[in-house]
DNA sequence: CCAGACGTTGTT
DNA sequence: GTCTGG
DNA sequence: CCAGACGTTGTT
DNA sequence: GTCTGG
């Protein structure tokens, strides 16, 4: 029998355990820590939920999983154990249709989006997203987070907010959409959350002198041409530059307005082209601001998100 | 041929 | 839908 | 990105 | 921990 503590626990937790060997619902009840919900199976096969279930059968190759949860301190007897532990975007915008329509259309709204500050904008929202249609600029509402077109529900199970621009066109996924299916996704600002020794700092990072950036997307049609028509979006990411290093590895493709209409045209199609488009903005663009954690739940969506802290030395 | 993946970020 | 792996 | 859920049987 | 939802 091999013994944990887990010490490092703070509070009531879940941890995912590997195991050599399967523990017998006899040990398994024996050993304490919080396992009263455990059930098994005709197999003697034992679970915490029914997908814990999944988990534990795909293991069997190398182990076989076992959840508890312990309280901080705890200890935990397991048997014959090699034991391995597993334990291992967002957005705002401020802008109006007046704003949206000069900045990109230099012109007023013609079909006014009805916009309305979303100060914590976040993946599955819909958002503005500026395309070309029949050769004309125009303005969509589209889902934060792409959905495949071949995806029965429109929902995905695939992390698609993000699209790494260093192997889009490698990718099965999204090369046909970074081909000919380009967006731009105006943002007021973005959020990155920092590490630190006493958890996560959030920062808001916005330009310096426009009020609006032109993040690189991708976009899809789900169902096409149905009733059912849906769209979606993916956000180009990039290697942070010096700037967004000091909170964060990775950032937003913002492009340099000159580039805009490279990006927008669905007839350039040369990837080496569109590859000098996906590159880290100059540090000088930005400025950042720490801000409180109000902003971690999506569901706060007021301008009180966007206050700065009292600034401090990281 | 069919089955299964298709993605990102961050952490160990 | 399209590609890779078995 | 973060927050929040994650389960069953039987009985009231 | 993993997964889903916002």
């Amino acid at each position: 029998m091999t013994e944990l503590r887990w010490s490092a626990v703070k509070s009531h937790k879940t941890f995912l355990c590997k195991l050599d060997e399967r523990p017998t619902g006899r040990q398994a009840r024996a050993v304490g820590g919080r396992l009263s919900r455990f059930s098994y199976d005709d197999t003697g096969f034992k679970y915490l939920f029914g997908y814990r279930l999944a988990n534990a059968r795909a293991a069997t190759d190398e182990g076989v999983g076992l959840v508890v949860s312990l309280q901080a301190g705890e200890a935990m007897a397991l048997p014959n154990a090699s034991i391995k532990i597993l334990m291992c975007g967002r957005a705002y915008e401020t802008y109006s249709d007046e704003e949206l329509s000069f900045r990109y259309l230099s012109k007023s709204p013609v079909t006014p989006l009805a916009l309305s500050p979303n100060y914590n904008l976040s993946p599955t929202q819909n958002s503005p997203v500026l395309r070309l249609v029949a050769g004309e600029r125009q303005f969509d509402q589209m889902r934060w987070q792409l959905v495949p077109a071949w995806e029965p529900a429109f929902t995905t199970k695939l992390s698609t907010i993000n699209a790494r621009s260093e192997t889009v066109f490698e990718s099965r996924l999204y090369r046909h959409l970074v081909v000919r299916r380009r967006c731009i996704v105006p943002l007021s600002g973005f959020y990155e959350w920092k590490k630190a020794d006493d958890g996560k700092r959030p920062f808001k990072i916005h330009l310096r002198d426009e009020p609006i950036m032109s993040v690189a997307g991708i976009w899809d049609t789900w169902h096409p041409g149905a009733p059912e028509e849906r769209y979606s979006f993916s956000i180009m990411t990039t290697a942070a530059n010096e700037f967004m290093r000091e909170i964060h590895d990775r950032m937003p493709v913002i492009l340099d307005r000159q580039y805009e209409d490279a990006w927008l045209d669905p007839e350039i199609h040369e990837q080496e082209a569109l590859q000098k488009l996906l590159k880290p903005c100059p540090s000088s663009w930005l400025v950042a601001a720490e801000i409180s954690t109000l902003v971690n739940s999506p569901k706060n969506n007021t301008p009180a998100v966007l206050q700065p802290v009292a600034a401090k030395s990281s």
